[in-house]
DNA sequence: TAAAACATACATATTAGTATGTATTTTAAA
DNA sequence: TTTAAAATACATACTAATATGTATGTTTTA
């Protein structure tokens, strides 16, 4: 066919990301195909050709499109407080986001549990997944630090590791329950869970 | 070549074996190639082909290999005990044999971190990981139970709840660790991560 | 002698990537 | 203001590589 507006463009590009993240859900990254993402969007391989160099770019634009905005957005929209209630509301957020937003968890089921990381885009994603841990890294350690200066926590523990603790909980939990699907209970998981938690490090 | 006596063709299903654990893990199930698993080997395509159907016939040897194997392996070993602290031993226990079987990790880090669930084998892996799930969650459950018949647990807790919140923490620090390939302090990290959170559970 | 334990050769299918075609906008010169 | 040229936004057709599975061959053991 021919060109379209530039509008129109965009949406093009916005349809085939879409069909994307549903065709790599249902088949996997690696039998997901230029042709069924193509024709899912209503187009043909070379509109996909147009936008995208490859899968591994497909999977670029999307960590772009679901997982660097949604980070931004959500640090700007969550309180900066230092205590361990703070922190457990900063995650019980990030659960209540996943519930709700079916296609971001979608994309997080995609990238968390479901992807097989082969060398052609091992780098890019794991450069993204690893900002996101050291953003969660940095957001814990800075609580626990704070607390540990208050006497809020025993003083026996070793901050880095507690650091890393916490955050493979809450992975656990959210990966676990992306893993279910229609798993309805992530976010009073997270929140009794890591509660828990914070329950054993306090004094 | 020619026909070798019987305990030479099991040395080769195993090398074979062997072989594929490596291979999927460097280069992840999509991109292994039957070529390459036998050649790593010493064989030929025609050897793998003469003992397993197709790539996931490989990973369900592999799964009855290491998973089924270490399971009963362990629950002949390990301590049936119904309190928490004989909880955190048993986990404790898995975290130990993955950091000293090499192979044994490598095989986890490939099934729980890096596998794609592509339709062939989804329904294989998943009866499998379903069973050693299952298998958690009843010995997670029979302690809970327990703990709270004897009264050692606070009385709010909703069992079922936190049987899966134990199970998923768990997964996490292993999950996390194994990602890390040289994480040394799986074993401390399941002991300090799971005794907090049985310390947040204990009145 | 038959079957086992492989090796070798091949047929087939799949798909990524490219090259080219084409209609429509946009740009810009006249 | 008109219009020709250039660039855009795709579709279509094709190439080439790769890997799966099979068919057949070969040697040795039981």
């Amino acid at each position: 066919m021919a060109r379209k507006c530039k509008e129109d463009a965009e949406k093009t590009r916005q349809a085939v990301l879409e069909s994307a993240l549903d065709v790599f859900s249902e088949k996997g990254f690696a039998k997901a195909t230029f042709d069924e993402i193509a024709l899912r969007a209503g187009f043909t391989k070379g509109a996909v050709y147009w936008y995208f160099r490859n899968k591994a770019d497909l999977v670029s634009a999307l960590i772009v499109e679901y997982m660097d905005r949604k980070r931004v957005e959500l640090s700007e929209n969550i309180s900066n407080g230092d205590t361990l209630d703070d922190l457990l509301e900063y995650f019980v957020r990030w659960a209540q986001i996943l519930h709700e937003d079916v296609r971001f968890s979608k994309f997080n089921r995609f990238i968390i549990c479901q992807m097989e990381w082969s060398e052609a885009i091992v780098d890019r994603v794991k450069k993204s997944l690893a900002t996101q841990t050291d953003w969660h890294l940095e957001k814990i350690k800075q609580v626990l630090v704070k607390s540990k200066e208050r006497g809020d926590i025993k003083e026996d523990i070793d901050i880095d590791m507690v650091c890393e603790i916490v955050r493979a909980t809450n992975l656990g939990i959210v990966f676990s329950s992306l893993n279910k699907f229609d798993d309805k209970s992530i976010v009073e998981k997270v929140r009794i869970g890591l509660g828990l938690l914070f329950e054993g490090l306090k004094k």
